[in-house]
DNA sequence: AGTACCGTCACGGCGCGTAAACGTCC
DNA sequence: TGGACGTTTACGCGCCGTGACGGTAC
């Protein structure tokens, strides 16, 4: 198959001047027409082309593309982990502007708080007690909190739990989690990967990422679980500690339950239901 | 006192072409000497520039700038809280990229399939072991990074370690830190407050609050210790790593350990638990 | 005489966008 | 014959300056 300049650049999403650019630059050549100097595209072209935006996509410069282009796979690897390096010294450099935005904000704002340093004192939370006291249970089972997004700004929540599942399969689109299992072993779908999870084993969960899991050993499972930023787990928590006897789902509905979760911040990606489910075959499952 | 541009350029380390431009475009505007023309600088000026500076290393525009220095206080922390925000995002989206690499490499070393849909999923720490397979031991006793500030764009850091005392006391400006303590049992001193916490308690020491533990059952405990944000803590107890033999306060002395706090954003401000502890021989023990 | 200062004009780097002027296909 | 497509050449932009030139001041 041959192709033109505005056939490329509609299958491929760039524009036509952007090809006749890269032509021009010999970073993708076409052949010509010889009769009318039309430039023709063919199927190897159009792989070349992939590449040339994938690697865009990443923040290559063009000359640099060019040269990885020509390459074999291992150096492709190389120059992809170069490129690696860069973009983590960026990460780098942009954290610590972060942090250096942070202390100018605490600067403007708190002026003389240096001083009342005394204002702000650590807390212990006892064991099997959340913090200010408060204690709320899910399913006739604890579910404390150690910190409070209040005792950090917004800025972390942590849990302390005994469960025998997370419940609906859902994501939080800001907040990262963070699962400590203490005792027990869990089963964990975090995306499209699965993990067998035991006592002194933790998972990441990153925003935006679908989760679940459930606790297999028979017995529930208990864990820490850490969210960052704070968002709006602790009322989400307090609000379902508020349905026990008829269960959450029967009490809300699946609707009612998907709103709850819409309003605190997440989305219900799944069936809902905790206690329904299983793990049958290496999947997790809602139970017949 | 009255400068001159090239004063300035030298006091300032920016470039007379630069001074110009900055008077041309509004954004640092000079006086005048009334005879010949030649730009005059004032105190008010410096600092003013000093300020230009600071917002250009943050990486914001120009024209953002002298919007910016021209507001009160209270308007340039919402600048930089937006600025903040701006840099947050391109902190994720690096972040996406570096993912979107290791995948590749993955796919092109590996040649396994990664079903390059579903972008990035969590990961999983074993028990015992650290995030990127690393191993760092402070004292011979295994101090594992489970979360790194890499996979949270900064903002968290989680560590789990074996340890017999928290080493100087000392206080982080910039960082809350948890403490959740697994097995053994601990003294801590956070501020003025002294709490005993033992397995399945856990203590929350606030930034810029002084604090120090030991432990007291006879042996190491075991704890979960996270950061927010990461701040230096991993670069910190990497390099606390590399000393084990000659322990670290002998290896770089007291004056030595002082710098290193101060460097990863930490201040040392006293022996741990002053009266009751003392460090003999690299251990830090209860006095008799 | 040498150096500092002035204003003005131009340019560079990336990755194209935009447009003009003109040929080609159907 | 019209208009949709193709071609080349050329300038602009956005950002942040750098560099050079000719003239004036110290």
């Amino acid at each position: 198959m041959r192709y033109t300049v505005k056939q490329v650049a509609e299958m491929s999403g760039v524009s036509v001047r952007t090809l006749h650019f890269y032509d021009e630059t010999g970073l993708l050549t076409a052949a010509r027409h010889a009769e009318n100097g039309y430039r023709v595209y063919g199927e190897a072209e159009l792989l070349k082309l992939q590449q040339i935006l994938f690697y865009r996509e990443l923040g290559m410069e063009l000359k640099e593309i060019q040269r990885v282009l020509g390459q074999a796979d291992f150096e492709k690897t190389a120059a992809l982990r170069l490129h690696r390096k860069a973009l983590e010294e960026r990460l780098a450099r942009t954290q610590e502007l972060v942090r250096t935005i942070d202390r100018t904000v605490r600067h403007l704002e708190g002026g003389e708080e240096m001083e009342g340093k005394e204002m702000f004192a650590g807390f212990r939370v006892d064991a099997g007690k959340g913090r200010f006291g408060e204690q709320v249970k899910l399913g006739g089972q604890p579910h404390d909190c150690k910190v409070s997004g209040r005792d950090t700004g917004g800025a972390m929540a942590v849990f302390e739990f005994w469960g025998s599942s997370s419940g609906p399969r859902c994501k939080h689109l800001e907040e990262d989690e963070w699962i400590y299992v203490i005792e027990g072993e869990c089963e964990f779908e975090v995306g499209e990967e699965r993990f067998r999870v035991g006592a002194g084993e933790s998972v990441f969960v990153p925003k935006a990422v679908a989760h679940a899991w459930v606790a297999t050993g028979g017995a529930p499972a208990k864990v820490i679980d850490v969210f960052q930023p704070a968002g709006k787990m602790e009322e989400f928590f307090r609000e379902l500690g508020k349905y026990s006897d008829p269960p959450v789902h029967e009490a809300v509905g699946i609707d009612g339950l998907r709103q709850l979760f819409a309003e605190h911040g997440m989305k219900m990606t799944g069936p809902p239901m905790p206690g329904e489910w299983a793990v049958e075959r290496g999947r997790i499952v809602r139970k017949a």
